[in-house]
DNA sequence: CTGAAAGCGCTTACAG
DNA sequence: CTGAAAGCGCTTACAG
């Protein structure tokens, strides 16, 4: 009953041991058939003896097996949010090559729903051994997901979680504890008595809004739950396509009676209003966003902004790919739901956050 | 002039296309000078004409080569805030294992210098080839300093920061900025007027104390520059080797005409603060203290403290390893000052920082 | 100064 | 069902 001079043992001693070759302890390492059941017995037995693991190096090195990941991600260009999941994730790509793991990105328009189905399609039938995206419109990727569950490809969601799915994991933010939170910090910043608060939901017309609605939820709740401050909550849904309707929409609550005391933008598009409050020259409306966009920085450190809330986009990225290594490559179980940290982002503490670094 | 069809060549692809042997190759590979100039720089020439780049899983298979990690941290007993860098040097410890990495790790008694100086004597002995320590005690870390300079050992602080080393890196919080940090919050949290706020340094007679004077002072920095709020703020210097010496302390102020409203604790003790306020009933005053730890969590949970301020100390152990292992096995440059991010803790996004994973 | 050979711990045909 | 051999891309003596 020794316990562990374990670390050392290789197939070739288990080989010596069992009084087989080393292909024969390779077959029933992985179960391969073509094992009698005595000879399978006899060697599993002395891998538990042992203590066996298996030089992880040397299986990669020796394997010709390549793996593929595909990625699905909304295009950058459009919004320079995905660039931060895709910087995570190119880390990450950056880190596993050596084990013989290439990541493939495609990208989709956010506001043409069938630019992701083309494009999930084509990925589909590239046939990799895992699949990263972000299922952000839901008819199109319950679809996706049916014909993944079929081939039995592992897929992993990030940003955006689709419930009851043989999903691998799924990183991303709780939303609706986000718009919570934010709730939270507005309650703080704000004095008590009657304020008129305002969320804004920034969206072009023909992208999903999914998130917006989580967040906004999680927001209301927190006022409607009795706090110290007396606020009345309006939701302003607005197309930002074209900027002037934003403008148009907060030169009217600003010239109406019930003028803001805070702002909650619930997407990274907060630097569209603070834009329109420079511009203005109006101060002491608590303003809080979302993400770590340059514009977004600018005006939290102008002090313009006063909380921006984070979900680590490149994180997210990094760990999607992980899971799948994890999955694929070292056979661990991963966690299904990972949702990132909700961090809080103010002026002092901007610096920290700036630069991502695994 | 063809571009990368890198990726895939090896040393013997190199071998055949400068007539000479892989021996030879490996040897300019490594400078050794074993070599005649013409044929190293011929060799030279043509490793980088084909864009070489060694496979790393080969190159470790095959080196019999260790490396260890001695790593040097107060004692978790005492103070169960180590446990978590100790919890990332561990995760990263299982993740280059594989590399041939061991790391070995010493503790030391915090209130008590020569237990430092015995440990990291110790350590430096055993002539390991790379070294993570706290350098809490800064006399006695100068010499352990000097030593490893004049050993050419790569050594790494984490925690503390000692200036004008040469340090391989350096992983901690910029403390001065998380005082300052806390002070918004403290002026976010307390109303407009006249308030008195108190600063407490909670430690033993015989620790050190450089950290909390630096928070202490990035705290006061914030309010005598003149912010909206009109704030007295009172230092209180607390011996807690003993409990009731705290109590007493808060006795006092709590029974004075200068009553706080907001009390910010510059360390992982606020919970002790926190506990006068529950058996005292004390409400409606500002506590904002340091770290996850569990009586923290609890506390920050009922509402009775409000922003904990946290500089992730796992991922401060896990990066002091992998700088390491990036000096000593990949070669790769390392950055030498690293500021984690200072997180704010609140009730409302606590669930999302509780649980440490890489 | 240089080359040929063995070996790191696995995987992968191939032969029986 | 099982074994012996070659090979993954390097490093490391050893011989010349």
């Amino acid at each position: 009953m020794k316990k562990e001079a374990a670390a050392k043992i290789g197939i070739k001693d288990i080989a010596k041991q069992a009084n087989v070759s080393i292909g024969t302890v390779d077959r029933v390492l992985h179960n391969r058939s073509e094992v009698s059941n005595t000879t399978r017995e006899q060697v599993l037995k002395i891998i538990n003896e042992l203590g066996y693991t298996p030089n992880l190096l040397a299986k990669s090195l020796a394997s010709k097996i390549k793996y593929t990941i595909a990625v699905l991600i909304p295009d950058p260009t459009n919004n320079t949010y995905w660039e931060k999941p895709l910087e995570g994730i190119k880390a990450a790509a950056r880190e596993i090559k050596k084990f013989n793991f290439e990541i493939q990105i495609a990208t989709f328009d956010y506001s043409n729903e069938n630019s992701f189905i083309e494009k999930a399609n084509e990925i589909l039938e590239s046939n990799p051994n895992g699949f990263i995206f972000a299922p952000v419109f839901f008819e199109s990727s319950l679809k996706v997901i049916e014909k993944c569950d079929q081939m039995e490809l592992p897929y992993v969601f990030f940003d955006v979680f689709i419930e009851n799915c043989k999903n691998l994991a799924y990183f991303g933010q709780n939303s609706v504890q986000s718009g919570y939170l934010a709730a939270s910090l507005m309650s703080y910043s704000i004095d008590k008595g009657t304020n008129h608060i305002y969320i804004v939901k920034p969206h072009n017309p023909s992208a999903p809004v999914y998130h917006l609605s989580l967040r906004e939820n999680g927001f209301i709740s927190y006022f409607s739950q009795g706090t110290t401050n007396q606020a009345t909550i309006h939701t302003m849904d607005v197309d930002v396509s074209s900027p002037s309707i934003l403008v148009e929409s907060l030169d009217a609550i600003f010239s109406s009676d019930q003028k803001p005391r805070g702002i909650f933008v619930a997407n990274s598009r907060v630097h569209l209003v603070a834009q329109y409050f420079e511009k203005n020259k109006i101060g002491n409306v608590v303003l809080i966003g979302y993400d770590l966009l340059h514009e977004n920085i600018e005006y939290l450190e102008k002090g313009i902004i006063q909380f921006l809330i984070c979900q680590k986009p490149e994180e997210q990225g990094y760990k999607s790919v992980f899971s799948l290594y994890n999955h694929l490559f070292l056979k661990k179980p991963v966690d299904k739901v990972n949702y990132s940290p909700i961090d809080i982002i103010m002026k002092e503490n901007i610096e920290y956050y700036k630069n991502f670094k695994i």
